[in-house]
DNA sequence: TCCGATTCATTGAATGTTCAATAAACCTAG
DNA sequence: CTAGGTTTATTGAACATTCAATGAATCGGA
C-alpha cells in the first residue's frame, strides 16, 4: 500500500462530490414525479419501460433485471407486486424451463402512459436543458466508459 | 402538452441510459468494498467522512444530512445505529436548542481508517483511472451543473 | 409579549431491498 | 445416461429507507 496513490486531490474531490451528489439525489428527484403521477417508484418504472421496448413485448427476468440495473431478487419481489396490481404478467419460457418471461399488460401500458410525459419533462429539466449538444454527448461517453468499469 | 419536446432522441437516450446506469449501480459497487472492509454501507461511510472533515469535528444533523445527500429522517435512523455501535456521539447544540450536534468518536475514526484506503482505491479504479485530466474536470463540471438543478 | 409559523430532530409504521437458502431445469464430462 | 456443477428464479427473514405524525425550540410580526 506504500506506492498507493494518495487520497483525491482538490480537483478530483470536487468532481467526486458532484458525481456522487447526482448519484445519490437523482433517483429521489425522479421518484417524486413518478409517485405523484403514477404511484410508481423508479425501479418499477424501469421495469415497465423495459418491457414496453422489449422484442415481442416480453423479456426474461434476468435480462430485465440487468437492463434495470438491479438484482434478480429485487426484480422478483417487484414483479410480484406489479403482477398483483395487474400491470405485468409472468409465464414460463417455452424454450428454457428455468426462465420466466414477463410481459406488460394493458393496464400496465396505461400506467406507463400516466408516468411517461412528466418523466421525460423532468429528465429534460434536470439534465438535458442544462447541457448543449456537445456536452450531452461528452457526458454520455464518459458515463458509458465508467459504467463499463462498474459492470465488469 | 402539444408543444412539449418529444421523447429522447437516440443520442439523448444513449446518454441517459449510461447516466442512469452509473446512478443505479455505483452505490452497490461501492458498498461491496465498504461492507467487506468495515461493515458499513455507503451512507454510513459518508456520515463518518463528513464528520471527520467537519470544523471542530462536529456538525448539525441537518447540515450533515444535506452533505450526505440524504433526508434528515434517514440520517436520524442511521445516527442511532452508529451511536449504538459507538462510532459517533450526539449532544445538544449549545447555541440552538432545536439542533443536535454529531461527533466522530475514536472507534469511529478507526472504522473509517479500515474503510478509507480500499474505498479510495476503488473510486480510482471505477472512475478516475478511466478518465484523463480534462475528462475528469469536464465530468465534474457537468455533474456540478446537473446537481445544482436537482438541488434547486 | 404573545401567538402562529417555521425549523430541527426523532419516532413508529409501512414499504422496499438485500442476503442466504432453496429448488427446478439445464448442461456436460466421463 | 448420469452425477455434479451451473443457471434461473423465488422466497422469507433481516435490514434499511421513506412517510407522516409528533414535539420541542426558535423566530417574527402585531
Amino acid at each position: 500500500m506504500s506506492d498507493e496513490a494518495p487520497w483525491l486531490d482538490e480537483a478530483e474531490m470536487a468532481t467526486w462530490l458532484a458525481l456522487i451528489g447526482v448519484v445519490m439525489r437523482l433517483p429521489g428527484a425522479l421518484e417524486v414525479q413518478l409517485r405523484r403521477d403514477a404511484d410508481l417508484n423508479h425501479f418499477e418504472y424501469c421495469v415497465l419501460v423495459g418491457l414496453e421496448h422489449a422484442e415481442g413485448g416480453t423479456m426474461r427476468m434476468s435480462d430485465l433485471a440487468f437492463l434495470c440495473n438491479g438484482s434478480l431478487s429485487r426484480l422478483s419481489h417487484v414483479a410480484r407486486r406489479l403482477e398483483n396490481e395487474g400491470l405485468i404478467e409472468r409465464f414460463a419460457c417455452p424454450d428454457d424451463g428455468r426462465s420466466t418471461l414477463a410481459r406488460l399488460t394493458g393496464p400496465g401500458r396505461e400506467r406507463l402512459a400516466q408516468a411517461a410525459p412528466g418523466h421525460v419533462r423532468l429528465v429534460r429539466e434536470l439534465v438535458f436543458d442544462e447541457l448543449d449538444g456537445d456536452e450531452m454527448r461528452q457526458m454520455g461517453e464518459l458515463a458509458k466508459r465508467v459504467l463499463a468499469r462498474i459492470q465488469s
